[in-house]
DNA sequence: GAGCTTATTGCAACCTTGTGGCGTTAATGA
DNA sequence: TCATTAACGCCACAAGGTTGCAATAAGCTC
């Protein structure tokens, strides 16, 4: 199991660029502003934090209403994960290349609240009793993170 | 794994009463019915669902808020769990007597919308990397019961 | 490159869920 | 029965999220 916090590379902006326009929709700056910033962000972001992100990018500000409609486009064309978090708000992060997040699991760190991505080595997946069909499956999963236990052990 | 649905026997007033009184708190009557609707109930129930339930009771109708605050109270004192669902709304269902929640599991149907509440026999719960602390973990899985898989196969 | 089509954007208003304040009611103990 | 005060009911409000619609700009054709 690796632990890294949704270490994928810096993509760059003409992979992300050429990314969005597989999808055969339209290429605009405010997708790219938001897919490059999730594929960058150390763990799923809300709507909040994104937000403020962006505004902190000396171009200009995007609208709320545009930034959610954004976010619920990457989530519908598959290059987004869309989940409430533990107080219900929606945080969204960017989707990894294998595809089906059926593997994929949140860490939340109780002290600093910060989240974490963990992706699972080997499928534990519960087995589900006679006649339940899985189609997706999310971990939410709550405890202390190593900093914060190293600095109160 | 059982799949029984929150299949706890239906609990008599007198014992939800004595419950309530355990905890030092004083037994109101929202309290009482709020708490045996979740004891009753086929799974975890938000708020919308229980105001409709009780407006159906034919007692008078609980404020919003108060049951807002019923719900948090039995939160609060350990008589129900409360969870945030897919769509970013809490959810309530009663505890079970084992007291930790850390075997539990919700299985959401995408046809009928039903929630089910399954118990792991065997501890299957995921390997945290090096360092890491788990408190609880919340399992959100998605798929189609078998009452909708037998329906459309 | 100019012009056209229409998918996106920005703006305003609105909805839903959940919370805080405060006077009133009723559960408990004396 | 009475006093105390935890809960309740009502009001207003905050945060997150959605809908409608005119204005803008991405992509296509020429």
């Amino acid at each position: 199991m690796k632990a890294s916090p949704n270490a994928t590379a810096p993509a760059s902006f003409p992979a992300i660029e050429s990314t969005i326009r597989a999808t055969g929709a339209r290429v605009t700056t405010s997708r790219v502003r938001v897919y490059a910033l999730l594929q960058n962000a150390q763990g799923p972001l809300c709507h909040r934090e994104i937000e403020q992100r962006l505004s902190g990018e000396a171009l200009p500000a995007m609208d709320r209403v545009t930034l959610y409609r954004v976010l619920d486009w990457l989530a519908q064309a598959g290059l987004a994960h869309k989940a409430a978090d533990t107080r219900g708000v929606f945080r969204f992060s960017a989707a990894t290349s294998d595809g089906e997040h059926l593997r994929h699991m949140h860490f939340r760190c109780t002290a600093c609240g910060g989240v974490f991505c963990l992706e699972m080595s080997q499928p534990s997946l519960p087995e589900l009793p006679q006649g339940f069909r899985l189609a997706s499956a999310e971990f939410d999963i709550r405890g202390v993170c190593p900093d914060c236990a190293g600095k109160r052990p």
